[in-house]
DNA sequence: AAGGTTATGTGAAGAATTGCACGAGATTTT
DNA sequence: AAAATCTCGTGCAATTCTTCACATAACCTT
């Protein structure tokens, strides 16, 4: 239950959340390991033993109930709260996630909009006006973000992470396709939807 | 050089290709595993013992020509060519998605869009006309289409899935916040910015 | 209430992945 | 031309991750 979890079964308590929250929609009330296992696509053994290490959230012979463990994932991955996220990159991709509501009900809301090309400064992106990334320091710090989420174009994303790092930043969901250069304590993922292409493609022909 | 290269290892292979393209543009001619590794926060090691597992790229007390190693992971993962790819869903990410230059300079072009929205279909997003989700099977059969994207709602997410087998796909790049059930034929990778993010929001607070 | 079934949590075994360290080839320096 | 430096490829060791299998507990049926 503390700082030892290996980073790649904390990887996992997010497909596993998302997979009971379905479950729940259907109206169930109670799995097992064994079917959140086919769900997900892991194994029933896994999925137990991820789960042991934060607690025993079942019961011997019933599986788990699935409102409570919903709600145990939810603190413990601290999706229990809504988080305020920067966007930077007022672009098609920065619009469309702007206007997805699929964020706000799952935990996480847009806050502020960033972008620097002057004709996109002040324009209205979902419900939010455009500000100039040169605010981008001043402005997440004084709002208190500390997520933020990047689709600027990969020759602007380092200045940009760079800008956010100042601002005390820690973590960035970053889309454009260039590795960012960032200190420890920030973390990054990235978004590239051509390396999962060609993760697949390997496999093709 | 054969069949049993780990799963994990050909993940890798996308990264160290992006990185050495970025190196590329700077007009670099050769690297090493070091340099490389620090671009892409993996150890030298791991890059090394990776490569070899396709043969002997680099040179002792030289290392990697960059252009030669870019030719020879762009084979492996056969991004020697273009890949004609579907896209399903014309919303808000399909629109982004379609007029990102990205893809066609990095081996995928989209060769036609479809959605289920009357108001949609007939439509133009990019280049293309939208196209009813109804056609899919014969539309992709008869182009050789191999490769989706799916950006439909996650309610449409399994059916698309479902229409995209009977076509004859083989991997789909799935953006609907649901798991997929396809036959073990079909590739599937994943991209949920929200399971992402809490994987960070784990560590934050 | 006893027997049967289901399904957890976990120690131990097994498998997979990563890191270490060094021999050997190539280049650069003195 | 010898010495120093660089860096690959790789066997082996260490570590990490996954699966197995079973004691245990809850529920269900008769």
């Amino acid at each position: 239950m503390d700082d030892k979890i290996p980073d790649i079964v904390v990887g996992r308590l997010p497909k596993y959340l998302q997979a009971l929250l379905y479950l729940q929609e259907t109206g169930k009330q109670t799995t097992s390991s064994q079917e959140l296992g086919v769900k997900v696509g892991i194994s029933a053994a896994q999925i137990r033993k991820d789960l042991s290490l934060f607690g025993e959230f079942g019961k011997q012979g019933t599986g788990y109930s699935i409102a409570f463990l919903i709600d145990q994932l939810q603190k413990i991955l601290h999706a229990d709260r809504v988080w305020g996220v920067a966007l930077v990159g007022a672009g098609d991709l920065g619009h469309a996630i702007a206007r997805y509501a699929g964020f706000s009900n799952r935990g996480f809301r847009i806050v502020m909009v960033f972008d620097n090309d002057p004709a996109k400064i002040g324009a209205r992106v979902g419900e939010h006006t455009v500000q100039d990334v040169k605010d981008i320091e001043s402005k997440i710090r004084a709002a208190g973000v500390t997520i933020a989420m990047l689709t600027v174009p990969a020759s602007a994303a380092q200045n940009a992470a760079d800008a956010l790092v100042r601002g005390g930043i820690r973590a960035i969901l970053n889309y454009a396709p260039i590795t960012l250069s960032v200190p420890e304590t920030v973390r990054v993922e990235a978004i590239d939807p051509i390396q999962q292409l060609q993760h697949m493609t390997y496999y093709l022909e």
